[in-house]
RNA sequence: GUGGAUAUAGCUCAGUUGGUCAGAGCACCAGAUUGUGGCUCUGGGGGUCGUGGGUUCGAGUCCCAUUAUCCACCCCA
């Protein structure tokens, strides 16, 4: 256990770590277009505002937290999503006292007690936004947008956008009576899940993969055919918001997603390809969750992107990141007279901005210079006791395979002129 | 929480019906003109065969347990 990660960790290495950066500063880049300002929480929060931001019957409640209680007894979970944090900060923070609408960003760690598979990890990382404060259908788009517009940028392909309304206060209990009455005289027939969806959250039953279920409810009454008028023209709108900018969706009627929190657009995105964890991102829109928080009646809308899923389709499509270039200088020493000269060097072009390395191992000028090679170095400079005590030094340049004498005194400009 | 598969050098894997089976390729290190990389050649270091039991004269090779990984269910990112 001392050499072994808990299950479902990650260590991000160098040379992956980079595609991590790379992501991060997109999504930092994107937010800085839409207009988006980062919020960084607490990666623990107390249980009870997962509890009730996230649902007392959601899955991840009831069996997916990592809760414990602190040396004060007090009930502490970490973080299993973003939302309630993000909710959380508006609300003590009173960020409804400044002008509205509060448009946030946050990229971390999250955690989750599941059982991992591809795609799935106990600590795994989102990027997601929050807008606080607007109904208008247009930032429903806007979000949406701007998920895809991610994507697109990092080149994933084939990707599908689901939209659908879950409805509201006002006609998603129209809507839940319609799908009990159609549901009853098959309650028996449901999966077990299902029946106990059937009292709790019949909407759920909708989307359960189970095929009997799924027989059973392909007649059924669906999310969209109880939206009151309110709702049914707030999702005309995303829609055609969505239109004019030229996104592509598919309007799911079945797409309920697993948090109780959502009211009229929910959304997902699914990648092929990836197994069966195929959504790589998801949200929706929240009009209660913030007054159930404790804060004033206050409209939201959120989203929320897998990055291992993201790095994972991007794997599985044959998209490249840029890669990271090795030093600009290697320099390579010839006997120990020259080591301190070399150390000196070696931290004049480091301050001039030049990144550059040395050997630490005591290797022969052939083992650097092969060293060099791995480091994809692309000038070495050779400190030989003879050049140096002519005062000049040689410089290799490892693609060209050409080389030259530099005297050390125009050797930083020299350098600096080169690379 | 349920089911299936896997677990041999840093990495990818061979290891026949249990008896030189502890190996290969890559990687690493060193040499091939005692001051020069990328190609080639030669040599070298490195593994209690996941861990713990058991069967057997003898087990990577069979059995049980355990841990981990992978895949799927469930759920979601």
């Amino acid at each position: 256990m001392l050499t072994t990660r808990p299950r479902g960790t990650n260590d991000i290495l160098p040379g992956e770590v980079e595609k991590w950066q790379y992501l991060e500063e997109l999504a930092r880049q994107v937010c800085r277009e839409y207009g988006y300002g980062e919020v960084r929480t607490p990666v623990f929060e107390h249980t009870e505002l997962f509890a009730r931001g996230v649902g007392e019957t959601t899955d991840i409640v009831e069996k997916e937290m990592y809760t414990f209680t602190d040396r004060g007894d007090r009930s502490i979970t970490l973080r299993p999503e973003g939302t309630a944090a993000a909710v959380r900060a508006y609300v003590e923070n009173k960020l409804y006292a400044m002008p509205q609408p509060i448009k946030l960003f946050y990229i971390g760690p999250m955690f989750r007690y599941d059982r991992p598979q591809a795609g799935r990890y106990r600590q795994f990382h989102q990027f997601g936004v929050e807008v606080f404060g607007s109904d208008s259908p247009a930032v429903d788009a806007e979000v949406i947008a701007m998920a895809m517009d991610i994507y697109e940028r990092i080149g994933l392909k084939d990707l599908e956008l689901h939209i659908n309304s879950v409805g509201c206060p006002d006609c998603r209990p129209i809507l839940r009576e319609k799908l009990q009455e159609h549901f009853r005289p098959h309650l028996a027939n449901l999966c077990p899940n299902c029946q106990g969806r059937f009292e709790r959250n019949p909407l759920r039953i909708l989307d359960c993969k189970n095929e009997k279920c799924q027989n059973i409810g392909r007649h059924a009454p669906t999310t969209l055919d109880a939206l009151c008028a309110a709702c049914d023209s707030h999702f005309e709108l995303v829609k055609s918001y969505l239109d004019a900018v030229g996104v592509q969706y598919i309007v799911d009627n079945r797409l309920v997603r697993g948090l109780d929190y959502y009211t009229r657009t929910a959304f997902e995105i699914m990648a092929r390809d990836i197994g069966a964890q195929s959504s790589v991102g998801g949200g929706g829109r929240y009009n209660g969750l913030i007054e159930e928080c404790g804060g004033p009646p206050t409209p939201g809308i959120g989203f929320a992107l897998g990055l291992e899923r993201i790095l994972l389709t991007a794997e599985r499509q044959g998209i490249t990141f840029p890669v990271t270039r090795g030093p600009a200088v290697f320099i390579a020493t010839v006997g120990t007279e020259v080591e301190k000269q070399a150390f000196t060097l070696l931290q004049q072009l480091r301050r001039q901005g030049i990144a550059a390395e040395k050997d630490y191992l005591g290797r022969s000028l052939k083992a650097q210079m092969k060293y060099a090679g791995k480091l994809d170095a692309r000038l070495v400079i050779i400190l030989g006791e003879e050049e140096v005590a002519r005062g000049v030094a040689v410089v290799r340049d490892m693609q060209a395979g050409e080389q030259q004498e530099v005297p050390m005194g125009g050797m930083v400009d020299y350098i600096k002129a080169k690379s």
